[in-house]
DNA sequence: TCGGCCGGTATTGTATACAAAACCGTGAAA
DNA sequence: TTTCACGGTTTTGTATACAATACCGGCCGA
């Protein structure tokens, strides 16, 4: 079972496979919260040494995923609800920004792509048994040619630590074909938004797209 | 002369003073736009190894003060008008969703310490010849008091890359005493805002501050 | 004259060695 | 029994050496 998060071991700096690998470490449960992240420890995993599994836990720290005790170490990060729904809200905000600027900015040819891309989102969920894999693939390229469109390096750079690819799988593992046909739905009327190039109305949608996903998922994990 | 940016030299880890000096060097316009940041040269420069300063530049990096050119050499970023006016953007926004939150969550003893600061903010500019660098400094703590309340990590970490203290500098200094009042009268509004609990004004409130001092900002500088 | 190869040089990426500091168990004194 | 100090051990911070790769000049052929 091939996971788009944990992936990617090869043909990249060693620091960003640590990353990588390390992170998906975290996020499968593997380290949970509060395990201590010795360097050491973690370059043996990884098969590199100190100084790329140092980067990595650096960019983990400033994203949040692991957090500095008093003294200077390091230990995985407890996300509790509050944190996800922080992340949806701040993702709301943001990607809401981003939708706003690119109607503003979006050029024939980007909006081009973002209907083939729609179109390839509503291909995957039409059949019977929706195409999953596909349908996360292309709704992160829909959002991605959105955010390339606002043409703010620290938008997408802000948003890059902000976007879990794992909740997002999570929430729509849990999406009926219903909220699948919806969120394209949606997607249809950014691109509506965009062709009229009307900020309010872009913003307005993408904040309730990411806003109906964070109860999406809040219905997909209960209690807890 | 004391500057607040560049200042920090001792008591912390060669990596801090290394990320201090080189932004120092950048924000003085010491290294313009598009000057290469080799971790060499720099490394003999703030009088440290390369490992540090490859710490600061990853950091500098993050916060966009440098890009990467394709081949994995640093140049000191470009920051034009329109960067700038993103900045405040998205301060608006973050901050504003900051008092949202703090305007649920703040303690009386919380309230009472933004009252006193508030208090200070104004006896620093009450005088004759207002004192710029207090008025500085506590209206840092101002914001930095809410941004605690707020209670988000998250939140917190977003906004420490944002808030760039030469900025608010060159806005303030360019503010007269009735400019000055109205941000403490705006603070005090916050303040009310908190004490009612009331999140919408709060985040009103606080997007309008920050709104007006992008235009003040833009005042200041005016063509380029 | 121009475009593309090709080698030296500069620069970053990674590994390792050493220094400094924090943690933790032990034991002695109140 | 509790508290505090101490010393060994672990862990991170920094320096340096080496490897890999990108840059840039000149040279050669068209």
């Amino acid at each position: 079972m091939p996971d788009t998060a944990t992936s990617a071991t090869s043909a990249a700096s060693a620091a960003d496979r640590a990353y990588a690998e390390i992170r998906g470490l975290i996020l499968a449960g593997d380290a949970c919260p509060g395990t201590p992240l010795r360097e050491e420890a973690l370059a043996d995993i990884v098969g590199v040494s100190r100084t790329p599994i140092r980067d990595a836990l650096r960019r983990l720290e400033a994203e949040l995923y692991a957090v500095r005790t008093p003294g200077g170490r390091l230990v995985v990060a407890n996300w509790n609800n509050d944190d996800v729904a922080e992340i949806f809200a701040l993702r709301a905000m943001l990607e809401g920004h981003a939708a706003a600027r690119a109607a503003r900015r979006i050029t024939p040819a980007q909006l081009a792509e973002l209907k083939l891309c729609n179109a390839a989102i509503e291909a995957a969920i039409a059949q019977p048994e929706p195409d999953i894999s596909r349908f996360l693939a292309e709704n992160r390229r829909f959002h991605d040619l959105i955010l390339s469109a606002s043409a703010s390096a620290r938008l997408a750079a802000m948003l890059a630590g902000l976007v879990e690819q794992p909740i997002v799988r999570r929430t729509a593992t849990r999406y009926d074909q219903a909220d699948l046909a919806r969120s394209a739905n949606e997607h249809a009327q950014l691109i509506h938004a965009f062709t009229a190039h009307d900020e309010d109305w872009a913003r307005a949608v993408m904040t309730a797209h990411i806003r109906r996903a964070l109860h999406a998922f809040q219905n997909a994990t209960p209690s807890k």
